[in-house]
DNA sequence: TTGTATGCGTTATCAG
DNA sequence: CTGATAACGCATACAA
């Protein structure tokens, strides 16, 4: 049978009440009482009901994370920080994948609702504006990560794309090369178009022509990596470097330099984005720019406990410090 | 303000019950009111609360799902295998991240029966038969993934290892190899011990001498594997081929083998075992056993669902089959 | 077909 | 310091 509160005050002689000031260390009560209840439910194993409990006092300790896919370490990562972060302040994470599908998505938020999450971090898909528009209306604490929305004030958390994509830049530079390709993720994405931008403005400042610095987006999957960096080593032979949206695509560009019979780094540097574990294995192991992924889950999580206790009405975004790891790709 | 039964029972002009059977479907009234009554929930924008109406029906539609690691793209199919199956049939899941520690284990259960799950899909570290028991006393609906423990009734799914390895072990004879070394895992892991004994069961099924198919047990890390198998390689110079116990370790063999100017496969085949995405990725391509990751997780949730309805009593195991997936490492 | 009364297990607000 | 009472939002049993 199940027990209850009113089980351990009647062993208690006391009312549940009591018991439950007791458990939850609310005061109000005699040090011997206390320590008697406390005996007994550990005795009677007594695991309080948050459902119950969550009914009364109108809090769940419930927070959401909606995350597009859980295959991809580099979100893995996030959500580790955002647990951790999570455990440690008392709440416990409701995690939902959406696969990037919005009919999901919207399922999501309503099942966050329906259990009542205190406030909800999320890796929207490319297209959510009305979704986050919800959001704000029924003014649900709210943190997004890797992704802003502007005219939104939400509070943000994601890597300083830029400054990453310069440090690869200005590393490639700094080793001779003058002739950068870019080969690009999916045309949809914000990052994309972040990162893009960023890689233009690199190579500007850097002095180089722009017009030798060609670029490629590709559709974000291994396969597509590798096709798209054929046409591009093809259409521009003296590329001696390629810049790559992401560590994954990085290895499609691998397999396309290596079937075009040219090696890594000596005809063709390669440079990726991410640092996922992979990066050391394969070979040779990738130069690439660091996330710190664990840390951006714990920042989202901090924020969103900010906004949670309305500490900062104002919101507020953080760009997360990239680093660029040098390895034999380069 | 929030939107409640009472509310819309209001502006319907009924009582909250009716309005409670209408948007349950619950029979038991006309169809003219049912649908006006939709109609204002609609309306309202209202979301049932799930709280609620768990602590009063005991229904909590939860399912918790203790998964060791996520960073793991192999334990990543299994969930989403599981979310699907979970979400057809109206079940919810809570994903707790367990990272192999037994305080955190414990913790997690503690929230799974603090939400009221309704069931329980475990992925347990190697040592966990007190908390499996614990589960078991109290009579939770619970499937053991990847893991069986004898001695307790309890379902299981988890692939067929001992075939696995039998498939791998014919394709290398088949092949012409007659000295395959064996570069297990972590040696705590029941896994390893299952595919250990299934390795010299084959060897012996084939006819090979066990003596010239020497193994090793690593820590389980790409850098372990990688050094493990520099000691074999080194030790048994007559190797033709090695058998891994997952793709991760075959990569860390990779390594080993280049390092020591061998080729693979002319020199030295490989096999993994698993078949993540990135056996694709690396070169060559890895030959390795599938396994039905995506469809372990539906199944089960299927066992789950079983279990939960009572409707076998008896405990059932169930061993997914794998695939040998043949590419260039061997 | 619909309404009324009751309780799920807990916490909040009083009163004693 | 402790107890009595009500309420959270919903679903169940029964009455009308």
């Amino acid at each position: 049978m199940k027990v209850t509160l009113k089980e351990i005050a009647r062993r208690a002689g006391v009312t549940a009440n009591t018991v439950s000031r007791a458990l939850n260390n609310r005061g109000g009560i005699s040090e011997a009482t206390q320590k008697r209840i406390l005996q007994i439910a550990r005795e009677m194993n007594y695991i309080p009901d948050r459902i119950a409990s969550s009914l009364r006092s109108k809090k769940s300790n419930l927070v959401g994370v909606m995350v597009p896919d859980i295959s991809n370490p580099y979100y893995a990562d996030i959500i580790r920080g955002i647990e951790d972060g999570a455990f440690e302040n008392g709440f416990q994470i409701l995690l939902s994948i959406s696969q990037e599908d919005q009919t999901r998505e919207w399922n999501i938020i309503d099942q966050f609702r329906s259990l009542r999450v205190e406030g909800v971090l999320l890796m929207p898909s490319y297209e959510s504006r009305e979704l986050i528009q919800t959001i704000a209306d029924l003014s649900i604490p709210c943190v997004l990560i890797n992704r802003r929305y502007m005219g939104y004030e939400i509070p943000f958390v994601m890597p300083d794309n830029v400054n990453g994509i310069r440090q690869a830049v200005s590393h490639l530079v700094g080793k001779g090369h003058e002739r950068i390709g870019f080969l690009n993720g999916h045309p949809g994405s914000m990052t994309s178009q972040i990162r893009y931008n960023a890689f233009t403005e690199s190579i500007r400042e850097s002095g180089l022509e722009l017009a030798q610095c060609p670029s490629v987006m590709c559709a974000g999957s291994y396969a597509s990596a590798c096709e798209k960096t054929k046409e591009l080593i093809q259409n521009h032979s003296s590329l001696t470097a390629i810049m790559c949206f992401s560590d994954l695509l990085a290895f499609g560009a691998y397999k396309a330099i290596r079937e075009n019979d040219l090696s890594i780094p000596d005809d063709i540097a390669v440079v990726g984005f991410d640092d996922i574990e992979l990066s050391t294995i394969v070979s040779p192991p990738l130069t690439t720019v660091q996330i710190p992924r664990y840390n951006m889950g714990r920042a989202a999580m901090k924020q969103l406990l900010k906004s949670m206790n309305k500490e900062s009405s104002l919101s507020s975004g953080e760009y997360m410090e990239t680093k660029l790891i040098v390895r034999n790709s380069t």
